[in-house]
DNA sequence: CTGAAAGCGCTTACAG
DNA sequence: CTGAAAGCGCTTACAG
């Protein structure tokens, strides 16, 4: 580590040293035509003096102006849904020659905003974004300032913009009422905060599938503003341990599934408590019984998100887009628990 | 989506708006001290104008040259180990103000080369890294540049730089001798490819293992290059229906663990076949039996490296420093199964 | 404290 | 094709 960190060569450096003017070494930079001469003095400087582009100080001059880079607000850039929909994002900006700056949120509006005020002091060509604000007007200024802007997983509020969004509210529709065929009467529903729109979307598909079987809906049932795996299943227990309690649960998202089985396990209860869980989880097809899930495509909504984002980079200027993907209920035996009274 | 994308507004803008000089603002905008009537005008016109600053233009006529960013190379950000690792310096970047870029090898050294190169030429302040090329003297150029950098979970060869990696000798060793006091006297061991540091560390912390308790080594039990879960699952089947099968199993890192998980399911031997695994893997508490694991932390790895590396750019220059971070053996069941002969 | 000027590393009209 | 000059948006000596 003991050299001194030395100044970097500039093309004024390479220039100097291939006798030519910094435009000429820009232009075989750049490769466009210079004599080959020239452009053989330039190359050895180049090497000689280890020299390279300052891809920045390019931006600053260059007519598109762009930074060839972009940057995601996650929620969380650990949670295993979002660092696939980051995977999906950066190989299509990977063949667009871009980088990608990521941050994560916390669901707090104001991490939101001071990661997207910092990804725009750096010039960005765009945002991915997984807003927690609920208004999303702020974003107007980026927009004027030509960034392009996605939201994914959560659509936009008081702005129009594209997005890309699972179908939340026919998923877990369909994994309700895979319950509800099971012969299930009363089913518990586990969700996230409510301020999170994928949380209220789901539970809008759990009421609906209760409706269209003609299936009272009992809020005592409904526990919403879990934030992790532990006050998922502390919500569990206690749904479970309640008088009437139900015969089967929904589970809102991967934490909060992982938490509801953990809870059937120290009940003792998981071969007869039925249960379908949004999002797939690790091994969940090797724990006893398997889990059933309603799976949905994070990689796929990062690679859709990233195509409308550079789409708007090439010059798209239309409406906002919005794309819906679908999801897959996938049965591995703790959705197919029959209720109590049947199972008897 | 309509408006068309109007300039952003300048420095200059800003000035001509407040009848100040662009010196004026730039001063309000960095907080110096500025006679209150002028600043009140700036900050009207700021505001009027919708004004921010081009951080990246500040970072080429600055003295300190940040450009309060920094370089992540994983092997995968979508991978659990390094998405946390991810997170750790998310983390404390965040108390620098700095932001990350991060993008993923796959193990293939050219990209990593790229990244490296990508990186660097949008003017990084340091570089985290988990290399996968073989010779990491490249890095020089970055690093005469003024670039810090940190190694992770993998260390520096023919550079000497700083390192933050687990006891993966140790672990694996703590692992294996877990499983011979319990009985065990042929295990088996599954490996990611032998290129990776990690890969060949817990192998040897395994040999180490068989030779301290007097057990001659098995090559025929050695399966290395797996890369996935199949190919994990296949070799650990390959394994148990060979002559002479281990009683057994090490899985060198959480991908091979599940792999291997699987293939004891599905040879309905989940409860005859002991299995220790590097890595905690989700939901490996509620599998029946439950997994035991050799934990490593991940988030810490990173919250290290990413200290070591603002140290660098606070200014540190001394040699090359290294970090190890201990293991944790957590028993759950799988690990504890005895050999058959014993359990007969 | 303030402003005019120089300059960070680069690209791009503009002459030749 | 090549080079001298201007300028991208900003900060920093330098005079006042």
């Amino acid at each position: 580590m003991n050299e001194p960190p030395g100044r970097r060569a500039t093309m004024k450096d390479v220039a100097g040293l291939a006798r030519v003017s910094v435009a000429t070494v820009s232009r075989v930079v750049n490769g466009e035509d210079v004599r080959s001469d020239l452009a053989a003095r330039v190359s050895d400087a180049i090497d000689v003096l280890g020299y390279r582009r300052d891809f920045t100080a390019s931006t600053l001059r260059r007519a598109d102006r762009h930074s060839a880079s972009i940057g995601l607000v996650f929620e969380d850039v650990s949670n295993p849904f979002f660092s696939s929909v980051h995977r999906g994002i950066e190989d299509v900006a990977r063949t667009h020659g871009t980088l990608t700056f990521a941050g994560s949120s916390d669901e707090d509006p104001d991490r939101e905003r001071e990661l997207v005020e910092a990804f725009g002091s750096r010039g960005v060509d765009g945002l991915v974004i997984v807003p927690c604000t609920n208004d999303h007007s702020y974003l107007q200024r980026e927009r004027r300032g030509g960034t392009a802007l996605v939201f994914v997983d959560r659509p936009p509020r008081f702005i129009d913009a594209d997005a890309v969004l699972t179908d939340n509210v026919g998923g877990a529709r369909a994994g309700v009422e895979h319950l509800i065929a099971g012969g299930h009467r009363r089913i518990g529903f586990l969700g996230d905060r409510p301020a999170i729109f994928t949380a209220q979307e789901r539970l809008r598909g759990y009421l609906a599938a209760l409706t269209a079987a003609g299936l009272a809906e009992d809020l005592e049932l409904v526990r919403l503003g879990l934030v992790d795996s532990d006050a998922a299943g502390a919500a569990a227990k206690e749904l479970l341990l309640a008088s009437d309690p139900p015969s089967a649960i929904f589970a809102g998202q991967n934490l909060i599934t992982v938490g509801a089985v953990r809870a059937l396990r120290e009940l003792g209860r998981q071969h007869e408590v039925a249960i379908v869980g949004f999002d797939d989880v690790v091994l969940g097809d090797i724990v006893d019984p398997g889990i059933s899930v309603v799976m949905q495509d994070p990689y796929a909504l990062g690679r859709e998100a990233a195509k409308l984002l550079f789409a708007q980079v090439a010059g798209y200027r239309g409406e906002g887009r919005r794309i819906e993907l679908p999801t897959r209920l996938v049965p591995r035996g703790s959705g197919e628990l029959a209720p109590a009274e049947l199972a008897a």
